[in-house]
DNA sequence: GTTGAGCGT
């Protein structure tokens, strides 16, 4: 789920060192899970002759938790074969940071309120997608509460969640092809552990037909995916748009990575190439690739204050839409997009958002902060931007 | 002494 304010990931991950090569994954993960509920291990043995010195990032789904696991391991945890106790420590995520200042301030100021489920309202869109709004944190999201979670029914009949009209995909198999022509299928990566292939569903079928969504799941835990899937357009358009759209959305502490499958990149326009970057996007670009921040093309103005594409006018107009997404809201853009902000609605599903943006209520939340330009206290939109430091992707 | 890579039964 989308956990209190914008989660910066890195804060619930921590770094293991100085891990002896006999040493596996499972044996980690073992002893990582006594400190809280681990998203996801990654584990980097020791080739080299010492066999001493592997090390392992450990993401937890809180920092609390990050921060448990260093107090309980740090100088404390010796591994079976090891010679001292291994090394805990928040991760870094690639430039050094050093110094003084920082710290990472407990910047969640009370985040879970763990109490009635009555705190939950069910709201859906014109077109029948459930949202769900958080009455106390005044959150919205898309991702079903676990309190609200009603087990679907699983032995009986296709549990198509809120009459997705298309989709025809799902657990389809029957014998074809479930795949889209070429540049029509993406890869997507950072997926939060407990999604399914509905989750995909319901986050890619705003945007056209959807083929099929799969997200990859691992036998050996069953009940955690691994972090990635699929999603097959029916052409190569909505594909684009909902790269356009999602990849960088903030989700579960992570921004999720969408993106032509490989090998069929070069179908696909332009801008949603690997290596693009936006026109006009923030100054400082990011090489292609893996690194620093989430890509260009998603930057939030919610979360980093400045305009997004450079295109402040659009939608500093519509004012909602970055501001929505920036609170945890996704499909900021697609959803609630000015009817004349152009630059990124472009052969979006328009009708739609006009169609939304004018909806009586709307979106809890989204329509309130940003739209008179009244700001959410506390959230810096445009202009102010966010003090010093910024996110990191992992 | 140390900090990432993953692309469909």
């Amino acid at each position: 789920m989308i956990g209190g304010a914008a989660p910066q990931t890195n804060a619930a991950k921590v770094f293991l060192g100085s891990i002896p090569r006999t040493v596996n994954e499972g044996m980690i993960r073992e002893e990582a899970q006594k400190f809280g509920t681990i998203d996801n291990i990654f584990y980097k043995p020791d080739e080299g002759e010492s066999g001493e010195r592997g090390w392992a990032f450990v993401s937890y789904v809180s920092p609390e938790m990050a921060q448990a696991a260093i107090q309980g391991m740090d100088s404390k945890l010796t591994f079976p074969g090891a010679q001292r106790a291994c090394e805990a420590r928040l991760a870094n995520s690639g430039g050094k940071r050093m110094g003084g200042a920082t710290g990472y301030g407990p910047a969640v100021p009370n985040p879970v309120a763990k109490a009635a489920s009555s705190i939950w309202q069910t709201y859906h869109t014109p077109e029948g997608h459930p949202y769900y709004y958080n009455t106390k944190t005044q959150q919205t999201q898309w991702e079903k509460p676990p309190e609200l979670d009603a087990p679907p029914p699983v032995g009986g009949g296709v549990p198509m969640a809120g009459g997705l009209g298309a989709a025809a995909g799902g657990a389809g198999g029957a014998g074809g092809q479930t795949y889209g022509p070429p540049g029509a299928n993406l890869f997507v990566f950072h997926i939060p552990g407990e999604w399914t292939d509905q989750d995909l569903i319901q986050h890619f079928s705003p945007f056209g037909n959807v083929i099929s969504a799969r997200v990859q799941k691992s036998m050996e835990t069953p009940t955690r995916n691994r972090g990635f899937g699929f999603v097959s357009f029916d052409a190569v358009d909505p594909a684009a748009n909902a790269i356009r759209a999602l990849n960088g959305l903030a989700v579960g502490g992570k921004w999720l990575k969408v993106q032509i499958k490989k090998g069929e990149e070069q179908y696909g326009p332009a801008d949603v190439q690997p290596g693009a970057m936006k026109g006009g996007g923030r100054g400082g670009g990011m090489a292609g690739g893996g690194m620093g921040g989430p890509p260009g093309g998603a930057m939030r103005g919610g979360q980093f204050g400045g305009a997004p594409y450079g295109g402040a006018a659009p939608f500093a107009a519509g004012g909602t839409p970055y501001g929505a997404a920036g609170r945890g809201m996704p499909y900021g853009a697609p959803y609630g997009g000015a009817p004349g902000a152009t630059g990124y609605m472009q052969g979006a599903p328009g009708g739609a958002a006009a169609g939304y943006m004018g909806a009586p209520g709307g979106f809890p939340g989204a329509m309130n902060g940003g739209a008179a330009g009244a700001g959410q206290p506390g959230f810096a939109m445009g202009g102010g931007g966010m003090p010093g430091g910024r996110f990191s992707p992992y």
